[in-house]
Formats: structure tokens, C-alpha cells, sequence
DNA sequence: CTATAGTAACTGGTATTACCAGTTGACAGG
DNA sequence: CCTGTCAACTGGTAATACCAGTTACTATAG
């Protein structure tokens, strides 16, 4: 272990691959403004003409691209751009953290956290565009609940604490719930349900999304969090089991 | 807008493309343990003729891999498979956040959410292993502070940061943190110094962290809290100026 | 024998070319 | 006007080649 004499002097040369110099550029315009959620995306034979680079180098940063979330590749189409999405990045990383210990547990304290600093932020009061979302998320569950369709109903159960955090004017904090919902929904899809099948269970689910979904509509902010504390205290102590 | 009829009954076929296999087969392995941290990927061409596929794809997956930071790519070397970092991907990201407004102010609170959050986790007493990277860092803060390095100290304040996060026990905390903490070292590294830049400031930052370190070392975890939750307020304060 | 330099066999990085499959739009024929 | 066909795109994949860097072996000079 003696190689590394890291003579202060001498700084070890960083070489860069160019699909990183297109991936910069590529952010620098988007980041900028210059290239907004909607465009179409040269092809990648023009593109490689305009870097002067070879196809595999541009194929490469899109590769990059898409994995973030930040084009949408249609075969024979072409590539857009779109807002940014943590979805196709959670699909990969998401088997990694699920294989961990206690997991489940971690990922809902996480998500309490997150989730009360996000109602908290929530302006009041509320429009109506943003609780419409809402109440549609509530509508879905109730069916599910009538149809005894168990993965539906969670589904609806994370689309309504979704378009909970949206209403939140946080962006970090979107992002992230957007994140920790995205690792939920994965779980759910998987078969890994971290949801109850009990059908009492869903129920009491039903109704704290309903009373919370009332308070929020009357502008009562504090009761709403109040409400959703206990509301996910009582999933961890189901989920506990 | 009339095209999507959506039949029920017929739902769209959903073509993967083959890098996405190779990259489902490895984070399979990995997440089952047989491929372990330190180990040593076969060559792109080795891989290509097990998987039956062209090269290319073996690159495209291997690039994925590469941005999620599960690989470490030493060319003319060979790929090793490392405990999963953010570092890449956020490096990629960063200049996508930072574009937004306001968003070094909400990483500051967010940061203070979730660093509260782990000081309240942190087991008790904390064991010396886990002091001594944060005694050092408080030791390098010192240097910088002396030299009137001010990026050397930006650096050794995200440094004791995160040696404060790494003693809490949440693996979701820990790689938040970690992920809001790059974003932080990015910030700097970058020259956008989210930090102080006055001398006396950067005296009080490092008297704040002697005095969380010492609270911390004595078994004075609410304390420490305390003295956390105010520091990250101070720190917030200066930064709106 | 040892240390050096040279060399051959790797590795990943990039480029080139080609072909396939899916999409799109124009155009001709009903 | 609708419809089917076809040509010109698009991205997906493959095959091949060459370059540059790493590594380890080897032959040579001391």
C-alpha cells in the first residue's frame, strides 16, 4: 500500500468520456431554459453529425437522459424532453434498497417525516385544483374497496398522499415524497405489498383519507396534519405486524 | 385529443430494450448478494458473448450503472462493483436543481428537517468511532478557518455534517442525507459557496460545532438538538442576506 | 541476480457501417 | 372521402475495427 506518495505537486488527470461533455451540454441548455419540457430532440444521426462524434457516443447520453427522467424515447419516434422524472431511476435502484432489512419500516418513518413538514407548508387555503386530485384519489378507493381489489386501493391510497404533496409549494420537499411515493409504488406493482388486505383495514384507510380530505376543504390545516400524524402511525403499526 | 380512446380491455404493449435486461439481471444478483462490493465485472466483450448480445448493449447497461454509481469503470482496467454512491447521478442532476429559485434556501430547510431527524436517532452514547470523523472534521474547519480557506472550510463543514448523519442508524436517512449533502458539496465545489464568506462568521460556524460535538461526546443528546436546530437557523438567516 | 525496458495480451473508448423494426406522412386508387 | 400502400424517416441492435491505456510477462543490460 505504498503507491500512493501523493506528492501534493502532481494532481492526477482527470480524463472525461464524451457522452459526459454531450450529457453537460445537454443539461447547460435545458437548465438554461434554452431547451424546455415539450421539444423534440434532434435524432441521434444529427446529433452525432453536429458533436462531430460517432452515434454510440450520442446513444450513450441519452442513455444517460432517459435513465433520469429528463427525455422520453419513442422507438421510430423520437426523443422529447419533459419535466423531470424520478420514475425510471427508482425502477432501477429500487430492487437495491428493497433487499435491505427492515426496509418497509425505515421507508414509512421517512415518509411520516416528510409528509407532515409537507402539510405544513400547504397554502391555505387550498384552491380547488388542488384538492380535485384528491378527491378523485378518494373516489378510486372507495371502489377498490367495493370491488375488494386490493392493489388498486393502494395504488389510490398513494395517489391520493401524491397529489397531497403536490399542493405543498416545496420543491425539494416534492421531489422527494415524489421519491419515497415513486419506492411505494414500486413495492405495491411488485406484489410486495406493504399494504393491508384486510378489509377493515382499508376501510379505516378510506375514511382518515376522507376526514383528512374534509379538514384540508374547510381550511383547517392543523387538524388535517394532526390527523395525518396518526393516520400514518396507525399504517406503521399495521405494517409492524 | 380524441386518439386515446382507451379501451379498457386492450392495454398497450410495453417493448423493453435489451440493456434493460442486462441491467435487471445485475441488480438482481446484486441485491441477492452474489455480487458483492470489491468485486470484478467481467469484460464488455466476456459479457456480451454469456448475455448472447452485442456489445453496445452491454456498454448501455454498464453506463447505467455507472451514473447510478453501483460500478467503478477504470479504463484499459476492468469494472468493479462498489457499495452504491449518489455522487454521479448528482453530479449529473445538480445544475437542474440549482437553476430553480429559492432552491438554495430550500435546501437549507430541507436539510434541517432531516438532520434533526437524525441527530434524534442517533444511538446513546455515541460510540468513538463515530466521533472521531466528526473530531476531525472540526479540526480541519479550524485549519481552514486560520488559513482563510473559505472552500477548504465549506468542505469541512459538509464534512461534519456527514459524519453526524453516518452515526444515526435510518439507511434511508443516511443516503438522503447523503444525496442533500452532495447537493451541498456540489454547490461549492462549483463556486456558488451557499456558505459564509466573513471571517467571524465562519468562527461562529465552527464554535457551533465544538459545542454540538462536546454535547454530543457527553451523552447530551437534547442538547445537541438544540444546538443543531439553532445552528441550522443561523445558518439559514445569513444565507437569505 | 536484479532492475530496467520492451513487448504482447488484455481492458474500455470510440468510430464506422449495416440492417431491422416501428412510425409517419404523402400519395394513389377505391 | 376513406383506405391501403409505400417511401422516408426514427431508434434498436449488431458486427467490426482501431485506438489508448493497463497489466504482466520476458528478455536484455547492468
Amino acid at each position: 500500500m505504498e503507491e500512493h506518495k501523493s506528492n501534493p505537486s502532481f494532481k492526477p488527470i482527470a480524463t472525461r468520456k464524451i457522452y459526459q461533455y454531450i450529457l453537460e451540454q445537454f443539461v447547460h441548455l435545458v437548465s438554461t431554459g434554452v431547451l424546455k419540457p415539450g421539444d423534440k430532440i434532434p435524432s441521434e444521426r444529427e446529433l452525432a453529425e453536429s458533436f462531430k462524434v460517432s452515434r454510440p457516443s450520442v446513444r450513450e447520453a441519452l442513455r444517460v437522459l432517459e435513465i433520469i427522467g429528463l427525455i422520453d424515447i419513442q422507438p421510430g419516434g423520437g426523443a422529447y424532453l419533459k419535466e423531470m422524472e424520478l420514475g425510471p431511476f427508482i425502477s432501477v435502484v429500487a430492487p437495491l434498497m428493497f433487499s435491505r432489512d427492515r426496509f418497509d419500516l425505515e421507508l414509512l418513518e421517512f415518509r411520516e417525516l416528510i409528509e407532515i413538514r409537507a402539510i405544513e407548508l400547504l397554502p391555505n387555503p387550498l384552491s380547488a385544483e388542488a384538492l380535485e386530485p384528491m378527491g378523485r384519489a378518494i373516489g378510486e378507493m372507495r371502489r377498490a374497496l367495493l370491488d375488494n381489489d386490493v392493489e388498486a386501493g393502494a395504488l389510490a391510497d398513494i395517489q391520493f398522499h401524491r397529489s397531497l404533496l403536490l399542493a405543498s409549494n416545496s420543491f425539494i420537499l416534492q421531489k422527494v415524497l415524489e421519491l419515497v411515493v415513486s419506492l411505494f409504488e414500486h413495492a405495491v406493482r411488485g406484489g410486495r405489498s406493504v399494504v393491508l388486505e384486510k378489509q377493515e383495514d382499508a376501510a379505516q384507510l378510506l375514511h382518515d383519507h376522507e376526514r383528512i380530505y374534509q379538514e384540508l376543504a374547510d381550511g383547517n390545516t392543523d387538524h388535517a396534519k394532526k390527523l395525518l400524524s396518526s393516520h400514518l402511525a396507525m399504517v406503521k403499526n399495521l405494517a409492524r405486524t
